[in-house]
DNA sequence: GCCGTTTTCGGCCCGACTGTTTTCAGTCG
């Protein structure tokens, strides 16, 4: 069982115990020990197999959670769950969903409507039943008939990228505001997380009302959930929630930080603020005693106020990154101006849409120094994937361009080779061998179940031939989840057979994810950022895969396309 | 349920906004 598995069980516990009307302080006690499991570098299979270590040396994890893990680990399910789940009835869990409601009015309305279905719900409000009860009224009724049809639309969050258009086009709507004198964007979307949930914008205005009121008149805008003197939510298309929040400038440091979160990283500052007699909030740092204020224009002053250094806000999820600053050791990111490669993208030899000499050419355009070729093999058939005579006239015409290149992009001779369905490469080895840069890969067989998958990919990692581990988890994210693959025996071969691995840039990818990432630097595997690009537009995603590489902590030095062509030659 | 060099008990981040309340609970981030 991973570690995602054990977190998923311990979330579902504080959901369900939510219900119950637990001790808000033990449910949330589950939350951080799910969130302590999910973020781990390491496996905790691993750990409670080493009698060396203990499973409540972990933050976060007591000795009742480390009991339940160790339960969970040898007999695969909790006592506990299987009861929890069958007391709470699964339509409070559909309830609670429904924006607005939460779990306390949901098990009101639950109990004293007997409510058995979310078309129940829809029905209660409608009839007015729901405004008789107290503590409840017309408005709520309402709101909660609003909540409904937003949960029907499906707001789930968005990828990073389609974040970052909307934040620009927001943006630029929001430039033309006289009254606005500073903005930011915070957030997840500040945080580089791979998905969005929502956006939220700083702003310092001359006139709050004007600010507020510039928001509201975005085109694309269907309605305003909330609006009060510092703070307005909107919703833009169907569902998304923007979020919009005024301060003033002697507070803006105080506020982009309170306002980028992550949540849990802001009850941690606010913890240590606690212990040195302060107290942090979206205005400031002030002294708990005469409530003085000590910071609170720039991010840099707060962090300084607790005696930190600044934190990259892609770093603040209250993983490791307080032990990290209050050592000294925060990483240097890597930055985009870093890359030197890109060792992954198609051509008109398969599904690319442009040619070897376009690719280089488009990859000098964006400043780098060597690229890899790197079609499909015969296995993908619907790419017209490559056999071994068209592969090595492709890499004859390489040979060919090679010279009118010298000096400005060296070009690979590479290829993704499927890893196949039965095991084994989708070339032979001597074909594979003439290769400079071999990228092997999982398309077909996705669900076959761990075990199988796992041994593919263990296979292509002790091949002598394979460079690199493409797209290591298969997911796309939000349309399909990630092969079942045990990454950790996979990231201890790669680590062992000096394997590396990729980050697929693609922001559908984002292959590996930001746990996967941090684990394979503890492991010291090299990774490779690479664009995936079947297009000239295609080599722009790099960005996104910085982000993320940034989000696993990730420094130049960790990752292998940022070398000289002549250091990295030195990894194959 | 977790945690600790003020502690093994008594805390646990902090505030905006809404609706329904005549002083605050619920929800959200």
């Amino acid at each position: 069982m991973d570690n995602s598995t054990i977190a998923n069980v311990f979330d579902e516990l504080a959901e369900l115990l939510e219900f119950k009307g637990e001790n808000p302080f033990r449910i949330r006690a589950y939350s951080q020990g799910a969130k302590a499991i999910r973020d781990l570098d390491e496996s905790v299979a691993d750990i409670v197999a080493d009698p060396n270590r203990k499973l409540s040396d972990l933050a976060g994890i007591g000795k009742t959670l480390a009991e339940k893990t160790e339960t969970l680990l040898q007999s695969g399910s909790l006592p506990q769950l299987e009861k929890l789940r069958e007391e709470v009835p699964e339509v409070l869990i559909q309830m609670a969903r429904v924006p607005g409601l939460g779990a306390k009015k949901a098990a009101k309305l639950q109990k004293e409507l007997d409510i058995d279905s979310l078309a129940d719900l829809r029905a209660a409000c409608e009839s007015g039943s729901v405004a008789k009860i107290k503590g409840f009224g017309e408005k709520t009724a309402q709101a909660i008939l609003d909540g409904l049809a937003i949960a029907e639309q499906a707001a789930e969050r968005i990828r990073w990228a389609e974040g970052d258009a909307l934040a620009r086009s927001i943006g630029r709507h929001m430039e033309s505001c006289p009254a606005i004198e500073t903005m930011q964007w915070a957030g997840s979307y500040r945080r580089g997380r791979e998905t969005i949930g929502d956006l939220d914008l700083l702003v310092v205005a001359s006139d709050r009302n004007a600010a507020m009121d510039h928001l509201e008149a975005y085109g694309d805008r269907s309605q305003t959930i909330a609006r009060g003197d510092t703070k307005i939510s909107i919703r833009v298309g169907k569902a998304f929630q923007v979020d919009m929040r005024c301060v003033d400038a002697n507070q803006f440091g105080a506020a982009l930080q309170y306002f980028t979160g992550s949540q849990a990283h802001n009850v941690h500052t606010r913890r240590i603020a606690k212990d040195k007699g302060l107290k942090i909030n979206e205005y400031g740092v002030f002294r708990v005693d005469d409530e003085t204020q000590i910071a609170g224009a720039t991010e840099e002053d707060v962090y300084a106020a607790i005696g930190l250094p600044w934190i990259a806000p892609e770093l603040r999820e209250d993983r490791n990154e307080f032990k990290l600053a209050a050592a000294g050791e925060l990483p240097e990111l890597i930055t985009e101006d870093d890359i030197r490669g890109d060792l992954h993208m198609h051509t008109t030899a398969t599904d690319g849409q442009n040619t070897i000499r376009e690719m280089a050419d488009a990859a000098i355009a964006r400043g780098l120094k060597y690229i890899a070729i790197t079609d499909h093999s015969k296995r993908v058939t619907m790419a017209m994937g490559l056999d071994a005579d068209r592969l090595r006239d492709q890499w004859a015409m390489i040979d060919e361009i090679r010279p009118e290149y010298e000096g400005k992009l060296v070009i690979l001779k590479g290829i993704e080779c499927d890893i196949l369905e039965s095991g084994g490469m989708d070339l032979p080895d001597d074909v594979l061998a003439e290769a400079d840069w071999v990228l092997a890969s999982v398309h077909y067989g996705q669900r076959q179940p761990r075990e199988k998958i796992t041994e593919r990919i263990l296979g292509a990692i002790e091949n002598e031939h394979v460079d690199c581990i493409a797209h290591p988890t298969g997911r796309l994210i939000n349309r399909r989840p990630p092969y079942d693959v045990d990454m950790d025996a996979v990231m201890k071969a790669a680590a062992a057979n000096g394997t590396l691995m990729e980050l697929n840039a693609n922001p559908a990818r984002l292959d590996l994810n930001d746990v996967h990432l941090a684990a394979a630097k503890k492991l010291g595997i090299p990774i490779v950022i690479s664009t995936d690009a079947h297009t000239l537009d295609g080599l722009d995603v790099m960005q996104y895969g910085i982000k993320q590489a940034r989000r696993g902590g990730l420094t130049k030095a960790d990752v292998a396309n940022t070398k000289t062509f002549k250091q990295f030659a030195k990894l194959l």
